[in-house]
DNA sequence: GAGCACTGC
């Protein structure tokens, strides 16, 4: 990269140069009067002056800031010099010309009163609305202040989202005339894009979490900026209250939480009343209208709102918020057949309608770009496109051309039962800032309207002000373990800014001492700190570490691997059987997780054969996006097992324990979701413990009902169901999982006489092979 | 014999 600027006068190796400089410096002049100035790192550039006149390694633009209390002004004069500051190569033509609209943003007018408050504060909240610019501006007022080249400190951008870190990362290395990786980078899982010249760096905020588990004072960073706080990501929260007490121990580290409007107030007396700089937003106003009465079939009236938009409203593109796959391509139907029977008898013009949801392969999701279609004849009426989204377009995927928006007010969402132990999705009521970002979809481009399809009463009285934040919604087992490995000695004083219910925290505690993360103590065991190195759930991380013990940790990793991404099984409503009947194929009598296993090397031949996978995944009814993806993902499992020493080894595949070793393995992590079959002939299972009635959901490959099942997960929908099982013998349980099948501990009932039974039956056994 | 809001490590 250095060759490829030939002439730049500054590289990394000048970043160390220059701190080297001024330790000379400072110990040239150690006996000035000045001494204190000296001595401090911060100031030493300006010292640099012995130093061949040469400063910040190529003498430039920065000559004039002094960290920490650099002018807006200054800092402008910096960006509009002929030279790269940060670079030393000239500036291009196209960084003036986005200079400029830089320039007009919001945020732009509030600069100075910005660095009066960060030079100040050492925290602060910083609200804008969509359009201020804060995402990518806020980041370099910091960059021109903070001075990173000469501390070596970063600064750190964090996202909720993987997408937002990229492409905000790009945008901003464009509006700073520096190539993407370079002095601006992003860092996301499966991909690094930094390098030892990085000053800004954006990320997702589960990366910087992770780093801050080896790196308990987030030391290689000077400004921490948490954007999109509002959100309320598990990963935010845990980083706010993180940052909180970071903050007491590093005084030298700036924190600015960036969000939207609504909750401004509660991050600033959360952060001891940091200060607070408003920014306006730029957006045209959106209309509301509200429906009279409530409706009673959301669906049915939303899909009579967008025809009547299309009828009578002029020109402009139309969302409509819906809650799942299912209710989306059903409202799709129904628009697009009372669509061609309005252009039959009203001549009303086109409208394409588009499905958008999370599950759509990428390739579809594009294609809500695509233009609204011309009118059918010349100087017909204009055509529009109607776009039926779930809440992926509230915040993941913006749109611009839409006017009008149609908002039922629901959603999935996910909420969490600490009693029964099951997360699950319910379709709920949203809430007023989920309605409001809702709308404002609608004034992106120009001014447009949104039809509420409840009444403005249900708005005011009946939704809440925020949606929940995730940790309230959440098992947190993870997010405990995660925790006791970042150095949190004491959770229930962890100040977070929604403490969960502390029989959430409970049920996290107790999973992760059955599992031995924690001791009885509650403290990090050493298979406990293991398993947070892995990017998994607690079980699946046990599962890979004692998976050495059954001989067989390479097929476990696949199996890991295949669990943490979507499910690969592809089933398209066209050819339901056909898509049935290819699963067979890989169909293990013995369950779906050595189903999966088998359809992974299936998918591994195929690819060492020189096949294209493609084309074969096609065939086969399987996720090539998905398969790929568990393929990345295994490859980074590896590493970690690498790392840390975890043996990689199979049974051989003659062997005949091949499998057993595999179903056994699977015990090690899942003793816990274990179920027993109600009695013979019933397809009714008992859950181990919880004595839930569950079923085997009808995804499963295992025909002959088994007694006992170990199960991947608990599905609540229609009815209770258990999903992805495999065949298991209850005897394994007592011996891969004592202390939780200790039988003294079990509640009276079937499972516990056969366990019982079973136990008896080994004790004589093994009674009789003694007296022998 | 049924479903999969959305993210993230």
């Amino acid at each position: 990269m250095a060759d490829g600027r030939s002439g730049s006068k500054r590289s990394s190796a000048d970043i160390d140069n220059s701190t080297q400089d001024s330790k000379r410096v400072k110990m040239a002049k150690g006996g000035d009067a000045k001494d204190s100035d000296r001595l401090n790192p911060y100031l030493a550039h300006h010292y640099e002056d012995d130093n061949n006149g040469q400063k910040n390694g190529f003498g430039g633009p920065l000559d004039k800031l002094q960290r920490h209390t650099t002018t807006a002004a200054q800092a402008a004069a910096a960006e509009d010099s002929d030279l790269n500051p940060w670079t030393g190569q000239p500036h291009s033509q196209r960084y003036f010309d986005i200079l400029k609209t830089r320039r007009n943003l919001p945020v732009s007018k509030q600069r100075q009163e910005f660095l009066n408050m960060y030079h100040e504060k050492q925290i602060l909240v910083f609200v804008g609305e969509t359009g201020s610019g804060k995402t990518t501006q806020i980041p370099q007022y910091v960059l021109y202040d903070e001075l990173p080249h000469l501390t070596g400190k970063l600064i750190a951008c964090t996202q909720p989202r993987r997408v937002a870190a990229m492409s905000v990362a790009q945008r901003v290395a464009n509006e700073l005339d520096v190539e993407l990786g370079e002095e601006v980078g992003y860092s996301i899982r499966f991909e690094n894009k930094t390098g030892p010249k990085t000053l800004l760096k954006y990320m997702t905020d589960g990366q910087l979490l992770r780093e801050s588990m080896h790196d308990h004072d987030m030391s290689r960073y000077g400004c921490i900026i948490l954007d999109e706080a509002h959100e309320r990501t598990l990963a935010t929260d845990i980083l706010m209250a993180l940052l909180k007490q970071i903050a007491g121990r590093r005084k030298d580290l700036k924190i600015i939480v960036m969000s939207a409007t609504l909750d401004a107030q509660k991050f600033q007396s959360y952060f001891y009343d940091a200060p607070l700089l408003a920014v306006p937003g730029r957006t045209h106003p959106v209309e509301i209208f509200y429906t009279p009465e409530p409706e009673r079939d959301y669906v049915e009236a939303a899909v009579r709102t967008v025809l009547q938009i299309h009828a009578t409203e002029p020109e402009g593109d139309i969302l409509l918020f819906l809650t799942g796959e299912e209710e989306i391509e059903d409202a799709c139907r129904r628009i697009n057949l009372e669509v061609d029977d309005m252009i039959r008898e009203s001549d009303a013009g086109p409208m394409k309608v588009y499905p958008l949801y999370g599950t759509l392969p990428p390739a579809q999701q594009q294609r809500i770009f695509d233009k609204a279609p011309e009118p059918i004849r010349p100087g017909g009426r204009p055509g529009r496109k109607c776009i039926v989204a779930t809440n992926i377009a509230e915040t993941s995927l913006t749109i611009d051309g839409i006017v009008y928006v149609v908002d039922p007010g629901f959603s999935k969402q996910k909420i969490y039962n600490p009693r029964s132990r099951v997360e699950s999705l319910l379709v709920s009521p949203i809430s007023k800032a989920s309605a409001q970002q809702r709308a404002g979809r609608a004034g992106r481009t120009r001014p447009g309207k949104c039809f509420r399809l409840y009444t403005e009463k249900a708005f005011k009285k009946e939704l809440i002000e925020q949606t929940y934040p995730e940790i309230l919604r959440s098992n947190l087992s993870n997010t405990v373990l995660e925790l006791k490995k970042l150095g949190v000695e004491d959770l229930v004083h962890f100040d977070l800014m929604d403490p969960p219910a502390p029989e959430t925290m409970m049920r996290a505690l107790e999973e992760l001492n059955y599992l031995a993360c924690l001791d009885d103590d509650g403290e990090l065991t050493k298979l406990g700190s293991l398993a947070s190195e892995f990017p998994l759930d607690p079980a699946l991380a046990v599962m890979l570490i004692s998976s050495p013990e059954f001989y067989c940790s390479n097929e476990i990793l696949s199996i890991t691997s295949l669990l943490s991404v979507p499910q690969i099984w592809v089933r398209p409503n066209s050819a339901r059987k056909r898509a049935d009947e290819m699963k067979q194929m890989f169909a293990h009598p013995d369950g779906d997780h050595l189903t999966l296993l088998n359809a992974y090397h299936a998918f591994k031949a195929a690819e060492q054969s020189g096949q294209d996978t493609k084309k074969w995944c096609h065939e086969h009814f399987l996720s090539f996006r998905h398969l790929t993806s568990a393929d990345n993902v295994r490859a980074q499992l590896r590493r970690i097992m690498e790392t840390n020493e975890i043996e990689l080894m199979s049974t051989p595949f003659q062997d005949k324990d091949y499998y057993t070793n595999i179903r056994r393995a699977l015990l090690a992590g899942f003793f816990m979701q274990v179920a027993m079959r109600e009695s013979s002939n019933s397809k009714i299972y008992k859950t181990v413990k919880d004595d839930q009635l569950v079923m085997i959901h009808p995804s499963t490959v295992v025909s002959s009902p088994y007694d006992w099942v170990v199960y991947n997960e608990f599905v609540l929908t229609t009815k209770q169901y258990v999903r992805t099982v495999t065949n298991i013998r209850p005897e394994w349980l007592l011996e891969i999982a004592p202390v939780y099948y200790d039988l003294d501990t079990f509640e009276k009932g079937e499972i516990k006489s056969a366990l019982t039974r079973i136990t008896e039956k080994i004790r004589r056994r093994q009674a009789m092979k003694g007296g022998r």
